[in-house]
DNA sequence: AACTATTTATAAGA
DNA sequence: TTCTTATAAATAGTT
């Protein structure tokens, strides 16, 4: 939307990118402010200039309460942690089926770690909790390919066995004319 | 832009709402995108949805760098910089643990036969992981913004201090033209 | 900082 | 729901 089409990459005149700058960032926070408004939604957008200036629109409310619960975790002792990861650890050795996975996972999420783990611990948790999803679907995925190919075999049987069936008809009353 | 203007409020129908929600939130998104790639900045938007669901577009390493400063500032003496080396030294022991935790659970995944029965319980343990994995995903994101937040606190203040340094040289070098 | 020629986003319709 | 289209809105280049 201009006299020209622009492609996607950085503007190189100092000049034209600052002016740019201050139009789409303008546009962009309004754009946050309709969304938000529109559709009743919370939502944030922070743009850190080149000069480190921050231009922020947000409609959070709980800024207070996020703060508070960062500055009383940010120095809970690190060793502590590490040892309560660790038994975590040891007690999902033994886990048998997926459903008792579930339900140790989730208990564990609940019971503390979303509520109170800071930044490195989440970005962890994030981490493992993503492999495990894609461990699962994976495995779903296996499972679907081996039903549809049981279900391809049964089929194949059952094909056969007709054959089998029709022929011998054929062969018990041979002066019938099936095609009738 | 659309065939007819919209006045700036809550969409009281719920269909519309939620199909204006999503265009204008790829939009928004692809705004941001846009923003970032050709001023050459950084920048981070999230977006609650009612129902809980988080949406996020950021650069790259905005909030990894923003972490760093803010720890700069908040702890620039060389105790707390030791701690900080600490907790990224076992963000790597951790990456291995949670190879460990994937391939524990792989082995109790493949473990069990191949059956149509298993199908149920690994799409519920799909739903369950997935929605484990947006509670993970939301705490990150809110403590992100409590960090983005402090620093914003604390350049509010640092210009209140700058001001009021300023005001005191004023009032106690009145003989001097400062203009010169 | 204003002004348009154009492109882009999107509300409503199919 | 997805695609289409008429129109509003954003903005690149210009003055």
């Amino acid at each position: 939307m201009g006299r020209g089409k622009v492609e996607l990459k950085r503007i190189e005149d100092k000049a034209s990118r600052q002016v740019s700058f201050t139009k789409r960032r303008n546009g962009l926070m309004k754009k946050a402010h309709e969304l938000s408004v529109l559709c009743d939604v919370d939502l944030a957008v922070f743009v850190f200039s080149g000069k480190n200036k921050l231009y922020e629109f947000s409609t959070g409310n709980s800024m207070p309460e996020i703060l508070r619960r960062y500055e009383d975790h940010k120095h809970a002792d690190e060793a502590v942690r590490k040892s309560v990861r660790e038994e975590l650890m040891s007690q999902y050795r033994d886990v048998r089926t997926a459903d008792e996975l579930t339900h140790m996972i989730q208990g564990h999420l609940n019971e503390r770690k979303v509520q109170q783990a800071n930044l490195t611990e989440l970005c962890q948790l994030e981490e493992q909790t993503d492999t495990i999803l894609q461990q699962v679907r994976t495995a779903k995925t296996q499972l679907m390919l081996g039903v549809v190919k049981n279900l391809q075999d049964e089929q194949k049987q059952l094909r056969q066995e007709k054959q089998l069936m029709e022929r011998d008809l054929t062969n018990k009353l041979p002066i019938m004319d099936l095609n009738n």
